[in-house]
DNA sequence: TATCCGTGGCC
DNA sequence: TGGCCAAGGAT
């Protein structure tokens, strides 16, 4: 349990630190204008953390500036095309969080009357938002008090705390520890600066310890191995996988495929493959798994790495027709997951 | 509860 | 270069 005088002084310190460090980001209302009153629009905040899952902040801020460009407000993003949404989201990866921002985005439109929930249950309920983001909403757009538990949050309470226990089955004692430090001053600013404070500086290799306004009370520090915390179980091995992907063409058109709506890059546009399995594709087995009967040459081969497997696409390239096409010109091929944008523009610049 | 689900930058 | 890492959620 943590006593009230280092839980003050833990709080003091940081929102101090986060007065004067705080970053500056798109989706962001600064310390001192949150002073002043002002607030972000749920509808970006919620964006951004979507956004924001398990994806690094250079990586997400041109797709958000894009989205609040081309649909300012939660009805334009409502009442859009599936797959225009789906095309702009090309390139994040993790697309269920398309599929799921498109429902969200839907159902707070027609059954909220536009207004996001004003409650961490409310948001929790909606889809897309698990325990992290319904917290972060709340307390950035709402000032709610919540409990805002991500990544770098667990690092800081590993660390601070020097918990020993290894990840993932220190989750629940990490968030139990920094559910003690939450208040009712300033919520946003608090979960922000922690997130920031984790990011810049309490961060995973060669953190600054130097720089960390909590350093005095840092047990890992304390211990003299702070980037040895969090405890981490050991990794599995991922394994390799081998497929073909078929580069159809008729002049400047490309034939492509819609996935299926759920699994691996689901709901996605992409080439037409054979399986993807562990045995490599011979010439005659490649050919034979082919969407169309045609002239197929192989055109080079690309590697990508996925979460859990690794895969190896053999590309072949053939003008033809197919049944069940989506005919697509090159221009259009930014609206393709990256393993298939990188298999195409191999493909394409192979000419033999 | 464990597994599935992307991508790009970094060292 | 291969493993690590990033503001997790759904099933």
């Amino acid at each position: 349990m943590t006593p009230e005088s280092l839980r003050q002084s833990l709080r003091t310190r940081l929102l101090a630190w986060y007065d004067q460090n705080a970053r500056d980001l798109p989706w962001r209302v600064g310390p001192a204008a949150r002073r002043d009153g002002m607030r972000a629009d749920p509808y970006r905040v919620w964006l951004s953390e979507v956004m924001l899952q398990q994806t690094t902040v250079p990586h997400a801020a041109p797709y958000f500036l894009k989205f609040t460009q081309r649909w300012p407000t939660v009805f334009d993003l409502a009442r859009e095309d599936d797959a225009e949404v789906m095309a702009a989201w090309a390139g994040l990866g993790y697309y269920a969080r398309a599929r799921n921002l498109l429902a969200c985005a839907r159902a707070v439109a027609g059954q909220h009357g536009g207004a996001f929930p004003d409650t961490e249950a409310g948001l929790r309920e909606l889809p897309g938002l698990g325990p992290y983001t319904a917290a972060a909403v709340g307390a950035i757009a709402l000032d709610l008090p919540t409990n805002v538990v991500d990544g770098n949050v667990e690092r800081v309470m590993a660390r601070l705390f020097a918990v020993e226990t290894p990840l993932p089955d220190a989750k629940p004692a990490l968030k139990a520890l920094a559910g003690e430090l939450v208040g009712e001053d300033r919520p946003g600013d608090w979960a922000q600066a922690l997130m920031d404070l984790g990011a810049t500086v309490c961060r995973p290799k060669a953190p600054l310890c130097d720089r960390c306004p909590l350093a005095a009370a840092c047990a890992a520090l304390a211990g003299g191995a702070p980037e040895t915390y969090p405890r981490k179980a050991a990794k599995v091995a991922r394994p390799h996988r081998n497929g073909v992907a078929y580069i159809l063409t008729q002049g400047d058109q490309v034939a492509l495929v819609r996935r299926p709506p759920k699994g691996l890059l689901g709901g996605m546009l992409a080439l037409p493959t054979s399986d993807w399995r562990t045995n490599g594709w011979s010439d005659a087995e490649a050919m034979a798994a082919a969407p169309a009967s045609a002239d197929w040459r192989s055109v080079g081969e690309v590697d990508h790495v996925f979460t859990h497997f690794s895969l190896t696409l053999r590309l072949l390239r053939a003008e033809g027709e197919a049944e069940g096409m989506i005919w697509t010109q090159r221009s259009g091929l930014d609206a393709l997951p990256s393993v298939f944008l990188k298999a195409a523009r191999v493909g394409l610049a192979n000419l033999l």
